[in-house]
DNA sequence: ATAAAATTCAACTATTTGGTTGAATTTTAT
DNA sequence: ATAAAATTCAACCAAATAGTTGAATTTTAT
């Protein structure tokens, strides 16, 4: 193939990925990176550098797939009701796929938040200002109580997330085996939908 | 003071604590705990042997006292909406006080979750049945929806623990300083109590 | 065919870090 | 006062781990 070392460097990326997301920064091995990509060892320096610069590019790539993937939903144009079931939808499916990838993100946020802060002004990643302007205008129209959009976000994203973060202590506390796991998530769907949308007392139009 | 040994290990065991709900295993350094205990290094060996056993000690405690923080109010006596406000209010000041435990016990529990699934049955760690229970009633008397009791409690845990666990994030996104994230947490308390009691469509007695 | 680039490999170095030791000092108990 | 226990300290050891090197091999491009 003519791009073998870029593969290679891909191979390579991805498995760190995986790696820093199970252990995080300082539990991870670059042994283990290695073991992961099915490559010799010399290579992460040949393509890295260092740990710390593969964990940067690592670190920076889920930061910036994490957030627009609930942001985009909530800016697109549908009534409010159909944002929050699509961003469960597509956050669900987001998590299945990544289901590292919120536990990492937090814990390497908190390890060094002024690393993040500056990631997310650099990058300018922020809520949509169209999410703020649909409530209000909800609010207007008698549609839901009148609430903070912030505290509504910050509710709807833990109330997603927190399963997945979780997992481990849902299944012990429930006695659930991996499938009760996931017939649990199944059913939460429906529930998560009803539950928030009675939260704020919304009348579909 | 006669009892300057028991008072030294205890030093050393809320040094590590703070260390460890921090940086994680893999991140904590000995030398760190020691300097925050303000002890010799040698000290730590001397009370516990190793950092894997000193470990375990804190790991074991941290997570013997944040499940009954939120099990003890579900299972004590009082009405559903009663006992939903004095759930965030217990969660509130507990988390205050100890502000890493819930994204340290997460962290490691995913670290290990055999570990911790054998601990939580051991010590026999469970939510309590009388909350389940009132749950069905309150659903048989028309006071609220018909809900899974699990769906709900995970539900209610997430929503109020995902501020605490992503401070940074929430600061980093919303442009908040300090001041502004306390006072979006004190406003948060009565928001989160209407949202839980109309997101089951809960009217009180 | 040839040169350049990519890759492997094993052995190596340097650094970090957990853990140890033993002598000296301080504190506590009797 | 004395012995025992607790503590400090610096120096040290051993293991783990990040990172390097250079020679040999394979793959790719021309």
């Amino acid at each position: 193939m003519s791009d073998n070392n870029q593969e290679t460097e891909e191979q390579i990326f991805e498995a760190a990925s995986r790696v820093f997301q199970q252990k995080g920064y300082a539990g991870a091995r670059m042994q283990e990176i290695a073991d992961e990509a099915e490559i010799n060892k010399s290579m992460l320096h040949y393509y890295f550098r260092s740990k710390d610069k593969l964990f940067q590019k690592v670190y920076q790539r889920e930061v910036s797939r994490f957030f627009p993937v609930i942001f985009s939903v909530l800016g697109a144009e549908a009534s409010f009701d159909e944002k929050i079931e699509q961003l469960i939808d597509t956050y669900y499916s987001f998590l299945d796929d990544n289901p590292r990838i919120a536990q990492f993100i937090i814990y390497e946020m908190n390890q060094n938040p002024d690393r993040f802060r500056k990631f997310i002004k650099e990058k300018d990643i922020h809520p949509p200002k169209a999410f703020e302007k649909q409530i209000k205008e909800e609010v207007q129209a008698g549609r839901m109580d009148e609430v903070e959009p912030r505290q509504l976000l910050v509710s709807i994203v833990g109330i997603i997330l927190f399963p997945f973060i979780a997992q481990t202590m849902v299944e012990a506390l429930f006695e659930f085996d991996e499938q009760d796991f996931g017939a649990f998530l199944k059913k939460r769907k429906a529930f998560l939908t009803e539950f928030i949308l009675n939260g704020i007392n919304y009348k579909r139009p």
